[in-house]
DNA sequence: AGCATATGTCAGTGTTGTTGACATTCCAAG
DNA sequence: CTTGGAATGTCAACAACACTGACATATGCT
């Protein structure tokens, strides 16, 4: 882009983008983007009695919802003690609703109330404020290859997952 | 990529990649992938005595030798004193050298020792080996537009630490 | 001399993660 | 029907990593 490397799709060109300088610079983007990533709905969370793993569970049961705990702790790739304390205060506080499962009544429904929807909707908002700049910013070539980086530096199962998401299945 | 627009550079087009289902998906691919960019250095670090702020010192000192205290207190946006409690044990474990500065004597100028530097090489081996991984399976065009949706993504401040950085500034 | 800067340190606190142990409920196989 | 295992919940202890607030020391600048 900013250099005059032509782009051809061809494969043996000069893999300039594959030294590790190059490499170095995309570690040190991702660290630096994913602080912007978080800062917006991280300071709406401090405000309230709220962090960053209270965002990801109202986050996915929004998503997915009527997904079960088990579900989640896949996602989320947590332990169960560090969700279920969290489940726990957004349950109580009337953000989360828990129904058991009618055909198996060992697992738990999860659904976000209209509290809880609400609160997705705030954090959400401003995510994706920051996301779309970026996105307009940076325009949509630019967006499908970050897209195919991303899944690309993803665990196998995580990947399942985000395209399980994504699908909508 | 996955449907059939076309991906002109004229703006004015159908702007889909800017759609909330677009968005989210942007979102949730960032949460997945920087799972996977943390995962290799974690499962290393989990074997020491350290931990994810241990490898950001090491990796921002290893990248800006003689850098000063306040200068990585900047570029990593915590507190003097939760950097001090890493810095402490890196410098007592002999991973990290702090020299008084010749001009300015009250500021630390902080280098790698021979053994910080190897462990600063076996973590970013790893970390370097999934970046390399993803740009391949992406293609320079990707990474490009990777580096410019997370360069936009970045507050203002740190973007101008990365760009520093960048530059060899 | 006095104020600001750079750094270090002590004490307390909060969020988020971990492990380990144990109870409950329920499905399913024998 | 009993038993084993799966899904969930809960308690306790602990560690990493962040925070605030207060204070100390050395240095630099005016």
């Amino acid at each position: 882009m900013a250099d005059g490397r032509s782009s051809s799709a061809h494969s043996g060109e000069n893999l300039l983008f594959l030294t590790d300088e190059q490499l170095r610079q995309g570690i040190e983007a991702m660290f630096f983007a994913y602080r912007g990533f978080t800062a917006d709905p991280d300071r709406i969370l401090s405000d309230m009695a709220y962090g960053r793993a209270h965002h990801r569970a109202v986050h996915f049961i929004n998503r997915a919802p009527g997904t079960t705990v088990n579900n989640l702790l896949n996602i989320l790739g947590v332990t169960k003690q560090s969700l279920n304390r969290v489940l726990r205060t957004l349950i109580e506080d009337g953000l989360v609703e828990s129904k058991v499962g009618t055909e198996d009544k060992r697992e738990r429904h999860l659904f976000l109330t209209e509290e809880g929807r609400a609160l997705e909707q705030k954090l959400s908002d401003a995510q994706r404020a920051r996301m779309r700049m970026a996105f307009r910013d940076a325009g949509p070539e630019a967006v499908a290859g970050f897209r195919m980086v991303l899944e690309a530096m993803m665990d196998r199962e995580m990947r399942k997952a985000y395209t399980r998401l994504k699908d909508g299945i």
